[in-house]
DNA sequence: AGCTACTCCTGGTAGC
DNA sequence: TGCTACCAGGAGTAGC
């Protein structure tokens, strides 16, 4: 491939990116942020510059799925950000007919730019929108998704309650934590069992209901289940109320500033600093793959079984 | 059931 | 300054 060719007066603006990480908060964040800019807007055109990115459909499939449908719903299911389209002019135009599938896994972004507002060096996936605007789809990684499709169910994977919502109660997570003797930490993040925690919301849980995160689920105290429980709705309700975790100021709120949650992590990327609550020097280790931040003192794995 | 290993990717950074 | 090597990580999949 050759070097792009790259003018003085033209170059789009190469904005750093820093690691980002959506989970529930951000992704619920993100959503609120695009939506009054997308409902009711029809879509006039698509471009799609990693192909991949589409999750097995071609930008033929995208084309004929969206084009001429009208943005009817801006919504997220655990990490995923639903847009329900609606096919204009008729009986049913306010019944979702077509769905995009948007996971922003690491690095991908989702962006409404205003018209002849310059294209960002990592734009994988743009739609253009009947007002001029854009939908821009940014993701430095490529790890992420925009899957249009008919049926959700065809994409979405088995997801278990939302944290956030009544169907995950107390009760839930006793009886799922009874039967599993797996560490806490992998089954928390285990998006089929507990839909929307990332490895930054669950370092935080674990920290502030006193969990060492290696310990077998089923071996989890009742009494720290119930902080459990409370820990991971409220770590979530506060990062929602300051707008999720930003690492860079190119991801805004509504309001134009960052989101603030970073500023209130306990332990996430603290390692080798001393713990709010005890002084002693965090650590870090890996647990099912990922960098586990915690608290030797304060997290500690229990003795026998209970 | 539950673990590890691998894949997808690139920006950032450490070391030279 | 410029090069190479390595790392981070959500989710899917394969293999034991």
């Amino acid at each position: 491939m050759g070097k792009p060719c790259q003018t003085l007066t033209n170059s789009p603006p190469q904005t750093r990116l820093p690691p980002l990480m959506p989970e529930l908060p951000e992704v619920e964040t993100v959503a609120r942020l695009i939506r009054p800019d997308l409902l009711g807007r029809t879509v006039t055109g698509t471009r799609v510059q990693w192909l991949r990115t589409l999750g097995g459909a071609s930008g033929a499939q995208l084309r004929s799925l969206v084009r001429g449908r009208t943005l009817l719903s801006v919504g997220r299911r655990a990490k995923y950000i639903l847009i329900g389209l609606s096919e204009p002019n008729s009986l049913a135009s306010d019944v979702v007919d077509t769905w995009l599938v948007v996971h922003l896994r690491m690095t991908g972004r989702l962006h409404v730019e205003a018209p002849g507002a310059p294209v960002h060096k990592h734009t994988r996936l743009t739609l253009k929108l009947d007002n001029g605007a854009r939908l821009d789809f940014i993701d430095p990684r490529k790890f992420g998704r925009f899957i249009p499709t008919r049926h959700l169910e065809d994409v979405l994977p088995e997801l278990g309650p939302e944290p956030l919502e009544s169907e995950f109660t107390e009760d839930f997570l006793l009886e799922g934590l009874s039967c599993r003797r797996g560490r806490i930490k992998a089954l928390l993040l285990d998006q089929s069992f507990l839909a929307g925690l990332g490895n930054i919301y669950v370092d935080e849980s674990l920290f502030t209901a006193r969990i060492h995160p290696q310990t077998a689920a089923c071996m989890v105290p009742r009494k720290k289940v119930r902080a459990l429980y409370r820990a991971i709705r409220k770590t979530l309700e506060d990062a929602i109320e300051r707008e999720g975790s930003s690492f860079d100021t190119f991801y805004r709120t509504p309001e134009g500033q960052p989101g603030s949650y970073q500023n209130q992590f306990q332990v996430y990327g603290r390692h080798g600093k001393p713990c709010r609550a005890c002084g002693r020097i965090l650590r870090r280790i890996v647990v099912a793959q990922r960098g586990t931040h915690f608290c030797p003192s304060c997290q500690r794995l229990p003795r026998k079984r209970t």
